[in-house]
RNA sequence: GGGGGCUUAGCUCAGUUGGUUAGAGCACCUGCCUUACAAGCAGGGGGUCACAGGUUCGAGUCCUGUAGCCCCCACCA
């Protein structure tokens, strides 16, 4: 019934025949039961071209402590696992590596590109996922879903068909955000901001028929090619007169006119703007608004077209020193500035944007992002912590259209067609089409969408979605989502109004945020730094529960944290204890003590004593899990486990397990399993490998500590008054060891320990533990007089006197009892002043009071204590 | 430009709705190989909780301001 535990804890020994243990028993699998509230929760999906990093480790470690707790606590338990296919980061990949082999997407063509990307898949798109079932991840493996499967692939159609015919989906010619290297649109929020040193070029435009010329700057020049307009403020005094007439702009010779528009700002510069439609967000709504021509200068690679002769072929930066040089030469330049500006950068190349005009796909974002908003506002969806909705709000309320096409081939293939003959547009979930109006079979769209349009329907695509599979009715909405502040935009927020659109309902109501895992150092780890920790060599050293302990302990929701191997190890070291606590409970159990009851009328006070911190433990760690401090639930059973059961409760009963013949010999084996096991259910869903192997070797009844019930608050296992009795020995305890190290007796030297006290029961029964915890050669109750050459030692309302050999030094005594005094004394007013606040009193809650008058009653004895042995030495 | 966060022991950080003498790990000092554990045990030193005000019976915790560091968002030529 119980088996023996290896002498040295080695993770790498266990962990991966037990995770083997628990799939092959389906217990990641949970069972549709109608009678019971299920829990659910999607996997952030990681990228097929990711590797386990610690953002990874994190992200999953706090899932995974959730699943087991709310699978323990009886929930049917579905933690839904996949991967996305990161359309651009996944063809990027490729694509390089088609480059070593001097081999282009356009020489493959698009179905053979397919066919490698999808070999590319099977290849590695699983690699990630055995990776999170070294870290313990309890997902329903069968579940797995990916973004481009037949399934997602059809709730992604659906949905774009549903926004287009709803007129949410619109395609237009609008400023995008290009990137010349990736080659395809991204959207705002795939921009990163940079600052980057640059100039500002103030250049002359000569008015046409003379007369001299009117000054902008600008920060690219190479975008003058482009300009059809020079705006000025309608209300500029200084330029009214030229509004309406011409300048000539330098090198290109085109007349452009001068317009007005309120875009141009008086106090800004020279108050004259250059308008580039085709090239600036601005410039565009300028160009639309005074129907200016859209010139579009730079081509896909950003080099300038075949229209400017001069330039044709340039790179934009090469363009621009040209373009430079020659306005020197020609005398429009008139001044260059210095000037550290915020620039646009691809977030997966860093290639800087280039605004364009292009004909792409939108999602028209106001009359989606509204129930959204309220969805939070109402607190349908909770963040945690909350203050994470401010960035939710601010960003939802500003956003602008989502431009969801991307000019990449890995992903899903926008659902529309076109007819080249008559230029019908249709859009269906069809694989084909035909025109409606001249019969002609339709060519599609090449592009494909933006790879956050299918995970903003990851909640409930995977679960069966648009179909009303058992699935998705038993398990949507999901419960909880746990992910990283840095992706709340990019995907909570999309997530939460497509479901909002699609299913009516939120899809999930609270959102667990976590932070950053940086390095010792504090800084991001990342690839260029080098200063990324392996999560699976951290797996290899020291286990996965050292790992998870690690990411776990001290974690508060949304804030950074740093990793360093000193924090792993400290992490091991209490696994370590763990394993030895169990290895010493092990030897101590006896194959005739019944472990499946607990008679609570053989039970010693130290029993009760550690039954009943183990019961408040067990509620604080519920409360706290129930409130995502996962942090601090983690650090009350770590404090309980090693300060409580191993430091205490186990010193204390050691000569009742030792002693096998012993009247109590058994309540102690009983207790000390009930708590150790009740201990390793709490961690369990913190550590799961290591309360699994352990648990198993323990008695216990079941199959797996993974599907057994979670601990539970028991009203029967509260016992103030041992807890009171308890706490006075080991205060007293404490007291001997402190004043025996201070005096440098070491502890082979044992000592009499006579004790002076107006309450004898507050000891008796306890003298063994001075005698194995404090060194005491044994214990007696003083009634006359106190012993010669003893030290005191006062604690609470009673002296304990340590007869030692030596002199005592009454001059040192007498000091030492001063500053004692002086504490005490100290305590007794700080108690008394809160006491006689008439506010105090009336106004603070009765618990606080109490424990001031506690408080006051415990230094007023020890007071006594001291002052009575001061007058001794006197 | 807007928003948010951080500042607590030598270091890294907890401190849950304001309420016992502000905690932990690591590091440091002292003594222990006490037959579960030296990856350990016992004891110890070390903090005017960034600064200045305020609210409150009571502030590390709430409010205002100041300083330093960090992050996010933003189309300003």
């Amino acid at each position: 019934m119980k088996k023996e535990l290896a002498t040295k804890y080695d993770p790498s020994s266990f962990e991966d025949r037990l995770y083997a243990m628990w799939s092959e028993n389906g217990y990641f699998t949970p069972l549709r039961d109608d009678t019971k509230t299920p829990f659910t929760m999607v996997i952030p999906p990681p990228n097929i071209t990711g590797q386990l990093h610690m953002g990874h480790a994190l992200d999953n470690t706090l899932q995974d402590i959730l699943a087991r707790y709310k699978r323990m606590c009886g929930y049917p338990t579905l933690w839904l696992p996949g991967t996305d296919h990161a359309s651009i980061a996944t063809e990027a990949k490729i694509v390089e590596a088609m480059r070593k082999e001097g081999v282009t997407k356009e020489d493959l063509g698009r179905e053979k590109f397919l066919e490698r990307a999808w070999a590319w898949k099977e290849q590695y798109g699983g690699r990630i996922i055995e990776q999170l079932k070294k870290m313990g991840s309890s997902c329903d493996w069968t579940r797995t879903r990916f973004t481009l499967d037949e399934g997602c692939s059809d709730a992604v159609k659906e949905v774009f068909v549903r926004l287009y015919e709803k007129g949410l989906i619109y395609r237009g010619e609008r400023i995008i955000n290009w990137c010349p290297h990736c080659k395809t649109s991204i959207s705002n929020a795939e921009v990163d901001h940079e600052n980057q040193k640059g100039h500002f070029w103030h250049i002359r435009y000569p008015l046409v028929g003379g007369g001299g010329y009117v000054e902008v700057a600008t920060t690219r020049p190479e975008t003058l090619l482009g300009d059809t307009a020079v705006a000025v403020n309608p209300n500029d005094e200084r330029y009214k007169d030229m509004i309406g007439k011409y300048v000539v702009l330098p090198l290109v010779g085109r007349r452009i006119p001068i317009v007005a528009d309120e875009h141009a700002q008086l106090d800004k510069g020279t108050g004259c703007v250059k308008i580039t439609p085709a090239h600036d967000p601005n410039d565009f709504e300028v160009g639309k608004r005074c129907s200016l021509p859209m010139e579009v200068v730079l081509t896909e690679d950003a080099k300038i077209t075949d229209s400017y002769p001069k330039y044709a072929g340039m790179d934009r930066y090469e363009a621009r020193k040209a373009i430079v040089e020659d306005l020197r030469a020609g005398g429009y330049l008139a001044e260059i500035e210095d000037l550290e500006h915020e620039v646009g950068t691809c977030y997966r190349c860093g290639t800087t944007i280039e605004p364009m005009l292009s004909l792409q796909w939108f999602v028209k974002m106001e009359e989606l992002a509204k129930p959204a908003v309220k969805a939070v506002r109402d607190g349908d969806i909770r963040f945690v912590p909350e203050r994470f909705d401010k960035n939710y709000f601010h960003w939802m309320e500003n956003t602008q259209d989502w431009c969801i096409s991307r000019q990449l081939w890995w992903g899903h293939r926008i659902p529309a067609f076109y007819c080249d003959d008559c230029g019908e547009l249709v859009v269906t979930k069809e694989s084909e089409a035909y025109c409606p109006k001249c019969g002609k079979k339709m060519r599609q769209d090449e592009d494909t969408l933006d790879t956050w349009f299918s995970s903003a329907l990851w909640p409930f695509s995977t679960l069966g979605w648009p179909n009303e599979t058992e699935d998705y009715k038993y398990f949507f909405p999901t419960n909880t989502l746990v992910t990283g502040y840095d992706i709340i935009t990019f995907w909570v927020s999309r997530m939460i109004f497509s479901s909002l659109e699609y299913t009516g309902v939120s899809p999930f109501n609270t959102v667990l945020i976590h932070g950053l895992v940086r390095d010792a150092q504090g800084r991001k780890m990342s690839k260029s730094l080098g200063n990324g920790i392996d999560p699976l060599e951290i797996i290899s050293t020291y286990g996965a529960d050292a790992l998870r302990f690690t990411l776990a302990t001290g974690n508060s929701p949304g804030n950074d944290m740093r990793f360093s191997a000193e924090r792993v190890e400290a992490s091991r070291n209490f696994a370590n204890k763990i394993w030895n606590a169990a290895r010493f409970t092990l030897m101590n159990l006896t194959d005739d003590t019944d472990f499946y009851s607990l008679d609570v009328a053989s039970l010693r006070p130290e029993d009760k004593w550690v039954l009943s911190l183990f019961n408040k433990t067990v509620k604080e760690t519920r409360e706290n899990l129930d409130k995502f401090e996962i942090g601090i639930a983690l650090g009350g059973i770590y404090d309980f486990l090693w300060d409580i059961l191993c430091d205490w409760y186990i010193e204390l009963i050691k000569p009742r397990l030792f002693d096998k013949e012993g009247a109590t010999n058994k309540a102690a084996q009983q207790t000390l399993n009930y708590v150790l096991s009740g201990t390793l259910k709490l961690l369990h869903p913190f550590m799961p490998f290591i309360t699994e192997e352990i648990w198993q070797a323990l008695p216990h009844v079941g199959d797996s500590i993974m599907v057994s019930d979670y601990p539970e608050y028991n009203e029967d296992f509260n016992f103030p008054a041992d807890e009171k009795y308890m706490s006075g020995v080991i205060d007293a305890i404490k007291a001997v060891r402190n004043r025996r190290a201070e005096m440098n007796v070491p502890p082979s030297r044992k000592a009499h320990i006579f004790i002076k006290t107006p309450d004898r029961s507050a000891f008796e029964g306890s003298e063994i533990f001075f005698e194995k915890l404090a060194s005491a050669a044994g214990v007696s109750y003083l009634e006359g007089e106190e012993p010669e050459n003893a030290v005191s030692i006062v604690s609470g309302d009673s002296v304990l006197y340590l007869p030692v050999n030596e002199m005592v030094d009454t001059e040192a005594e007498r000091a030492r009892l001063n500053k004692e005094l002086e504490n005490a004394e100290k305590m007794i007013a700080s108690a008394n002043s809160k006491l006689n606040n008439a506010d105090f009193v009336s106004r603070a809650p009765e618990k606080v009071v109490n424990i001031e008058k506690d408080k006051l009653e415990k230094f007023t004895a020890l007071k006594a204590s001291i002052l009575a042995e001061l007058e001794r030495l006197n």
